[in-house]
DNA sequence: ATAAACCAAGCAAGCGCTTGGTTTGTGGAA
DNA sequence: TTCCACAAACCAAGCGCTTGCTTGGTTTAT
């Protein structure tokens, strides 16, 4: 049986881990989320994966396209993942928390650490960068307004979706901060509690 | 007629922003926002003040002794604004308003740029200075609790207390990204829309 | 007269990245 | 199977620049 990422790797949504690339990816994320970009050296890096800091500039022409490139393969991956669970559900109370599922999931799962990437270390990208990043997040946002708006329709939700989504987007997100699994609470106790916030406001 | 800033500088809790110390602050919020803590060089503070590098060392020790007394004076400042404005409140469900109100002056006003700084450059203190941050904050939080906690036994909310600030913390603080008092909306009515998220769930 | 505020110059360390050369892995002809 | 051609992957060394911070002296304000 294959797992869902080597699924996504086979079909070229993403790096394959295990490659040279995606190992340096995965190494890179980590240490952007603990020690920030700035100042996460590309020696720090080359250290973790163990190779020469040289060695580096092989893979990637700049660090920067390093960051780009984690970025890219988080919402790459994530978009694929939601679109995937979409489909499978029905109503759209459960097309939103699949949504939120995902969401959280992304979050704390594989690609947590580049996704706390794509959040704090927005700011380092290029202008160019930021733009080409930012043409991917539209697709992923897409699926969540559409959502959002069928569940208004259904008298799901009352407030702005625009409003409310962003809300969300701030509340997930900044689980990252705290949420820890072993704390006693799953995660699916925790999407619970955050659709239980999205309904009826 | 003294505006609560000046009242708050004369009482102690924060430096006057009219001093060199204080000019100094409210610049290194700006440039540590819009181009993070490391990348924001002494010279570029220097330059943006008006001074030479080197003198920037006679107000503060070290680079980061800047970033901490930037997240300092913040939460100094927002933690004496809360206490007033909840003892100037009498139900729990005003007192909820009020301290969403309040979070999120401190994140669209006078320390607006201060507070992202406290969130995104978080990881560019040094253990110790965390530590000391941290306890000031507690004080913070500590008012926020306890307003729920009230607001929970009065039946206004559902779910969990402490998971509901987190999420609200998260939702709030995520308005720095996208909030623009501009476009058509009033921060009041962004406060309303932040209650209706926090009650009855 | 005294201290706070600032300047001009520069040091030592660390940074991203380059360079020229070596090793490793792979596919096809003999 | 053996051989070799070739590209991908990597190393060792270091260049040029920027960084935070220091130093010794000067200006400004009270």
């Amino acid at each position: 049986m294959k797992s869902e990422l080597e699924i996504l790797v086979e079909e070229g949504y993403v790096t394959n881990p295990e490659s040279a690339r995606g190992r340096l990816l995965v190494k890179a994320a980590h240490l952007f989320k603990i020690k920030g970009y700035e100042r996460t050296t590309v020696r720090d890096l080359a250290n973790e994966v163990g190779i020469q800091s040289g060695s580096i500039f092989h893979h990637f022409k700049t660090k920067e396209e390093i960051l780009k490139a984690v970025m890219e393969e988080a919402i790459r991956y994530n978009t694929e993942r939601m679109k995937r669970a979409l489909a499978n559900s029905q109503t759209a109370k459960e097309k939103l928390l699949e949504l939120i599922k995902c969401e959280l999931t992304s979050i704390t799962g594989f690609t947590g650490e580049a996704m706390t990437v794509l959040v704090y270390e927005w700011r380092s990208l290029s202008a160019e960068s930021q733009a080409y990043i930012l043409s991917l997040r539209d697709i992923y946002e897409q699926l969540w307004l559409d959502t959002l708006n069928q569940a208004k329709e259904e008298g799901l939700i009352k407030g702005d979706t625009f409003i409310l989504r962003r809300f969300l987007t701030g509340a997930l997100s900044w689980t990252t901060t705290w949420f820890d699994e072993r704390g006693g609470m799953t995660l699916d106790e925790l999407a619970e509690q955050a659709l239980l916030l999205a309904l009826k406001s």
